[in-house]
DNA sequence: TTACAGCCAATTGTCTGACAATTAAACAGG
DNA sequence: CCTGTTTAATTGTCAGACAATTGGCTGTAA
């Protein structure tokens, strides 16, 4: 599979393995500023755009930053939960929308994630979280408020309980697969039936928050997924069926 | 914090968003061939290599590929779970490293997603799942086996078991939380004892998968993760105590 | 001495134009 | 009809140049 793939590579691109290579194995760390463009280009004995190009690649990674003027270059960068947000959100999205993945497997994994954060949140929870929770409850019992608002309102709450659970790992592979459902879940056009079963799901996610229940949590979230999928399920097959 | 990072964006980054956007709003669906450098060049008013620096940023993240010759070009890439999983692991891998986060906190993530994935895993098993971790307890078992190959017979039946809750996305999502432990995990030298216990739970953990018994696989897991911060942690401790 | 203004050098960002390498399609010849 | 060759399109690379930015240096004035 891999020979035909790797057969040739441009020069840029073993340019860009050598130093993502020298940074993952950590000969450059944090902060650390490369050679000049100049520099690197004589070292490699190619030119300055070739050299160029290898390290837009890894900028695109968020390995490096660049900086222009006098003491600028290229620096190792420091990864933030954000890039690696973003990162995690794109690659997701685009798996979603080439249908790589359905939404339902899409939608279990999200949930099976969550309920693994939902022991944690129960124990480390604090009062400002269940109080961003309840807001949102409170944002969503509001008839008159459309159906995007409504989609985030619901990514708000279970934002705010994964961030209960406190372990950044999990919020930001959660926030890739959640985020990346969002535009599927704005489709969806919700009954005020439906939203009064979501809210009142969302009530009792609260109260065993609240309760330090992890059991009851677990239920809740079992519910939502169920609801969440036949909705999506809907949705999708709808979509399947009108066009293309 | 962000003004001042977005506040003066290059042209190839802008151009690079440009067609990121687009395939990511389905404008430019998989296989689509993007114009040719020249073209998009004079569409934006920029030259070519300005050009090619935005298709490089777009090829790093697996987005497209290029391909030379007379019907070459740039092309919207299949996003194949094995280039997410790559993106996965270096950058998880740098989280790590770069002390972003701790051991413990990546331990917890892990285990507590594999816990959501066993559920699933022990309704979807097949034998030939079984059979895979059942090979690599066996090979574990071999007192002759060296540490770093213990290490990856381990990785390997986590692997089965994560397999065998049959959601890919589950399965990237963790492999990259697995493979950028390994580093660490290569670091403990375990002991006959340690590797006794290890292999016990293993055997646990696939009895209970082969029983389809969701809890008693839960409780092997919250063992093995018990053990494996009780070492990581102690390895952790040592290498800040000694170097650097 | 200190503060400020202006210059300077280093570095990245971009442009221009060219050539090499590669590849599929069109074409010519048997 | 098949085969080998040419050809055109496209990416990969190079060299040199200039613009933009930015920190540091220097000189002058208070």
């Amino acid at each position: 599979m891999s020979p035909a793939t790797s057969r040739k590579p441009d020069r840029s691109t073993e340019i860009a393995a050598a130093l993502r290579d020298a940074i993952v194995a950590g000969r450059l760390t944090v902060g650390d500023r490369l050679p000049s463009e100049a520099e690197l280009a004589g070292r490699h004995g190619v030119s300055r755009p070739t050299v160029r190009e290898a390290l837009k690649r890894l900028a695109a990674q968020s390995l490096i930053r660049t900086q222009r003027g006098a003491t600028g270059g290229a620096f190792v960068n420091h990864i933030s939960y954000e890039a690696a947000h973003e990162q995690q959100i794109t690659t997701s999205t685009l798996l979603l929308s080439m249908n790589a993945i359905s939404f339902d497997v899409a939608c279990e994994a999200r949930f099976a994630m969550e309920r693994a954060c939902a022991p944690l949140a129960c124990t480390r929870r604090t009062d400002a979280h269940l109080a961003r929770m309840r807001a949102e409850i409170a944002r969503q019992s509001d008839p008159a408020l459309g159906d995007e608002d409504f989609c985030a309102s619901d990514v708000a709450l279970h934002r705010a309980l994964v961030d209960a659970a406190a372990n950044p790992v999990l919020s930001y592979q959660l926030a890739g697969a959640v985020e990346a459902m969002q535009p599927l879940m704005n489709m969806i056009t919700f009954t005020a039936r439906d939203r009064a079963r979501i809210v009142a799901l969302h009530g009792a996610l609260t109260d065993a928050a609240e309760a330090r229940d992890a059991a009851a949590c677990d239920r809740a979230l079992c519910d939502l997924e169920r609801y969440t999928r036949e909705l999506g399920c809907a949705v999708m097959e709808s979509r399947a069926r009108s066009g293309r």
